[in-house]
DNA sequence: CCGATCCGTCAGAGAGTCTGACCAAGCCGT
DNA sequence: ACGGCTTGGTCAGACTCTCTGACGGATCGG
């Protein structure tokens, strides 16, 4: 960590990279309030819907948290809470209409940062990255 | 980020895979005093020692933050402070003795993560996502 | 030598996370 | 169909990390 630079931080860096300009350009296009924690839960979100035990073991929190930070997604109008149909005891965590805008205003964003990393990698490197990045999900990927 | 992964996530997953491999290791090497917002203070510290200014500026928080990190370091036993010789005002905060070794068991578990991923991709692709990151330094690596 | 700058700290507040305890509901084997 | 066990989710309290704003003190530099 302190010479070399590992491979760890050799992700890390353009991670953060890519999370601050989402972040500056969802602030931009009107969706200010939404901070990282709460993105992270977001992003977890499958398309049907989710449940919150399932949204927190994914995203590598404790449920109480998860719960917090759904409930403060649900009050921004960014999710909604519906029964679940399969377990009566469970409701699903689903996007709502403003969190579905918000999915589509980073969707552009992403694209444009990878838009500028390949420019600066080659479209070769670039998606050489990408699929080395995807076969190492499969042993670093704990779900699925 | 709701659907086929965006090279930032891509990213993440690795990064926080090996993050938490760290993290185990180094709490069974009794290095459990440890949290991540203070390995990311600690991993900034030059060889010769920084100053709290620059280590704020990056690891990309306020300096009231440094400050408070570095406390928590230097009552652990990771970290000293020396008056800095280049200026009166300032102190350097300097990797102590057991933070070397904190540094020397992490360097292990660092090895044998990238042993894996390299079992995995082939030493071929090991090799070229290093190379590729390292490229991709260049334009997200605010600092240098 | 004196003003401007820079280093670091103090104070207060808010967000995010955790552990532990708990309730309610429904799933499932007998 | 029924009763124990599992599971989904919440409540309460505490701790860690981070920020903004303000400031004291030392020194740098003209």
């Amino acid at each position: 960590m302190t010479e070399p630079l590992n491979t760890g931080v050799l992700l890390f860096l353009p991670y953060r990279a890519m999370e601050a300009r989402v972040f500056a350009g969802l602030a931009a296009a009107g969706f200010a309030d939404f901070t990282p924690a709460q993105a992270r839960v977001f992003q977890r979100i499958a398309p049907g819907g989710s449940r919150l035990t399932d949204l927190a073991e994914q995203a590598g929190i404790t449920k109480q948290s998860a719960g917090f930070l759904v409930d403060q997604l649900e009050r921004s109008g960014y999710v909604e809470r519906v029964p679940d149909p399969a377990d009566g005891r469970a409701r699903l965590v689903r996007i709502a209409e403003r969190g579905a805008r918000s999915v589509e205003a980073s969707r552009g964003i992403v694209a444009e940062v990878e838009a500028e990393w390949t420019a600066h990698l080659g479209p070769r490197r670039m998606e050489e990255l990408r699929g080395i990045l995807s076969d190492l999900r499969e042993i670093t990927d704990p779900w699925r």
